[in-house]
DNA sequence: AATACCGTCAACCGCTGGACA
DNA sequence: CTGTCCAGCGGTTGACGGTAT
């Protein structure tokens, strides 16, 4: 099968358990001299008695030049919060928002301690959803508890800003954006008039100002590119951007999280 | 002082999906 | 198209240190 473990390598009798300060050094040194490579030849060429999938994972865990050590800092735990509920679990994702942690570092986090705090904090981790009490009460609450913020991206999206709308390509654009399937996606950005392109929210031209409906936000999961589950996050009212958009964007927003 | 319990973290395991022959 | 190899991912395990009993 596409399945291989470190028993199935070699005969020769491969060491498992803690690394010792030796072999880091070994892998360490091979690693700034030659580069990663093959992971699966690097023990070999290192003179270490690991699998390749070992080395990795101390390498990407441990001993890589650019990780960030020490506690998380508030900031960074208030991200990992934010970004965990749009994405889940998707520890390697919330880790690349997070330079110089480790999507292991963040897990163990997660589940030692965050999980912990928010559950003392009356909120289900798993849902982000306040615990037990009641229900109708919190949902109601939540519709009319927009938050509305304004500025540049970074500062409006500090969980993926523009490191993520670069890397996905995208400009960020009046409409709606959301979860779906714990992808974020967007939908219906750029777009004017009504009902566009199976889309269910609406919005009209005010001074030059694109403004959304935001009665319309209660049909956004109703299938959608036939899509189901689709959580709406956010939506942007307006924005302008500036600077390099060839270098990645950047801009000036005004955005309302649900 | 002994030991039971708990929290943290490093490392492993097994699965998935992409690349390639 | 199928099988194999491999990197990457997320869940789980186990060692270890600190604290409570």
């Amino acid at each position: 099968m596409g399945h291989q473990s470190c028993n199935s390598a070699p005969k020769q009798k491969l060491r498992k358990g803690l690394w010792s300060p030796e072999e880091d050094e070994k892998l360490y040194n091979h690693i700034i001299r030659y580069g990663v490579g093959c992971w699966s030849s690097v023990p070999k060429l290192a003179g270490l008695q690991r699998c390749g999938k070992s080395c990795r994972l101390r390498w990407i865990n441990y001993l890589r030049p650019d990780l960030k050590r020490g506690s998380f800092s508030q900031q960074e735990e208030d991200l990992i919060v934010s970004l965990h509920e749009m994405l889940g679990n998707r520890w390697s994702q919330i880790a690349s928002q997070l330079p110089g942690r480790t999507d292991n570092e963040i897990k163990n986090f997660w589940n030692s301690s965050l999980k912990k705090k928010l559950r003392q904090r009356g909120i289900d981790p798993a849902t982000h959803k306040p615990i037990g009490g009641d229900a109708s009460e919190s949902q109601e609450e939540k519709p009319n508890n927009p938050t509305i913020l304004s500025g540049p991206v970074d500062q409006v999206f500090p969980n993926f800003g523009q490191q993520y709308f670069t890397e996905h390509g995208v400009t960020p654009s009046m409409g709606f954006y959301g979860v779906n399937n714990s992808e974020l996606y967007e939908y219906g950005y750029g777009e004017s008039s009504s009902n566009s392109g199976g889309s269910n929210w609406n919005c009209s031209s005010v001074s030059g100002n694109e403004v959304l409906n935001w009665d319309s936000v209660t049909h956004i999961g109703n299938g959608i590119l036939g899509e189901e589950n689709f959580e709406p996050k956010f939506g942007v009212h307006t924005w302008q951007e500036h600077g390099d958009m060839n270098g990645g964007f950047e801009g000036d927003f005004n955005v309302e999280f649900f």
